[in-house]
DNA sequence: ATGACGATGCAATGCTATTGCAATGTTAGC
DNA sequence: GCTAACATTGCAATAGCATTGCATCGTCAT
C-alpha cells in the first residue's frame, strides 16, 4: 500500500478508495444509498431510490462495485438481479460471502443472512466446487405471524 | 383414482397420464426428448432438439409439465431457465427435489445431483423455510482434468 | 351434428441486461 | 494554463428470455 497521505473527507469516500474505486459524486451517492438498505436491491430499486439519474450509469456503477468486491449480486429467482454490500473480507477475485440469501414470499424482499453460512457439501466423485449459491424462500422474521 | 381401464401404448404415455397430463402428440415428443437428456435443458435447447415446432407451444408444454410435477425448473444464473425431469415422489404442489444443482463452468451444462441433498439449515429466529435452491458452480466429473 | 373445452400456432409485448458511441469531466505532463 | 490521455457519464439502440392475447384447430361428450 502507498503512504497514508490521502485526506479522507468521510467514511463513504474512504470505503471506495479502499476498494480501489475512483470516488466520483455518483458513486458516493450510490454507496451511501446502498449502506442505508436493509434488504438487497435491484437496479430498479436503486433507480427509484436515487434522485433522477441515468439507469445505465447506475447499472455500470453496480457492476464496477461488484468487480471491485464492494457489493455482491444475488439471483433470487425473481428475474431481477439484486445487489447488496459485501462483508469486509471480500475482494474482487473471490467473494467470500458464502452466506445464505433469504427471499421472503410475503414482503418480496431479499436479505443476506451473513451469519448463516452454506455448509460443506460433499459432491459426487470428481465434481469440484468453485462457487455456491443458496437461496432459501419462505417467511422472514418481520412477516412472521404471531 | 379411477378404474384401471386405460390401455397404455407405452411408458411415455403412461407417465403423462399418471401426472394427470393429457398425452398429446407434442407432449409425448417433449417428454421423450426430456427423458433422453443427461443435463437440464433450456427452452432454446428444447427448440433446437425437437423437430420444427412452435417455440411458444414448447414453452407452455414445459410450464404444464412443471405445474403437474413432471419437471422442475432451475435458475442456474445463466439467464435462461433450465428444466429437468423430477424424481417420482414429486407432485405439483410440493416439489420434493431438494437436491443440489451443479453448473459446470467448463462445459456450461447444468446437472441435477439427485443423491446430493441440501442439508438442514438453521436460520435465525423466526425465519421460516418454504423452499430451498442450491446451485453449485465448478467443474463437473466429465470436464475434470486428469 | 354441435357445442364445449383444451391444445396449438402466430403475433405482439414487456422487462432485464448489455453494448456502442458521443459528450463530459478529470488528471498528469509540459 | 494548456493539452493530451483517460475515466466516467448519458443517451440510443439492441439482444434475449419470458409471457400474454387471440384465432384456429382437434377432441370428446351430448
Amino acid at each position: 500500500m502507498g503512504p497514508h497521505t490521502i485526506e479522507m473527507t468521510n467514511d463513504i469516500e474512504h470505503r471506495l478508495k479502499n476498494k480501489d474505486i475512483n470516488p466520483t459524486a455518483m458513486r458516493l451517492l450510490v454507496l451511501d444509498f446502498l449502506t442505508k438498505q436493509v434488504a438487497a436491491i435491484s437496479l430498479n430499486d436503486l433507480e427509484k431510490g436515487m434522485g433522477p439519474s441515468d439507469r445505465i450509469t447506475l447499472y455500470r456503477t453496480l457492476k464496477t462495485f461488484e468487480e471491485k468486491g464492494l457489493v455482491h449480486s444475488i439471483e433470487d429467482g425473481t428475474g431481477a438481479t439484486k445487489y447488496a454490500l459485501c462483508e469486509d473480507n471480500c475482494d474482487g477475485d473471490q467473494h467470500h460471502d458464502l452466506h445464505v440469501h433469504f427471499y421472503c414470499n410475503t414482503c418480496k424482499e431479499t436479505f443476506c443472512l451473513p451469519n448463516t453460512k452454506i455448509p460443506e457439501i460433499s459432491l459426487p466423485k470428481r465434481f469440484q466446487t468453485e462457487e455456491m449459491n443458496l437461496i432459501i424462500k419462505g417467511i422472514c422474521d418481520q412477516c412472521h405471524p404471531g
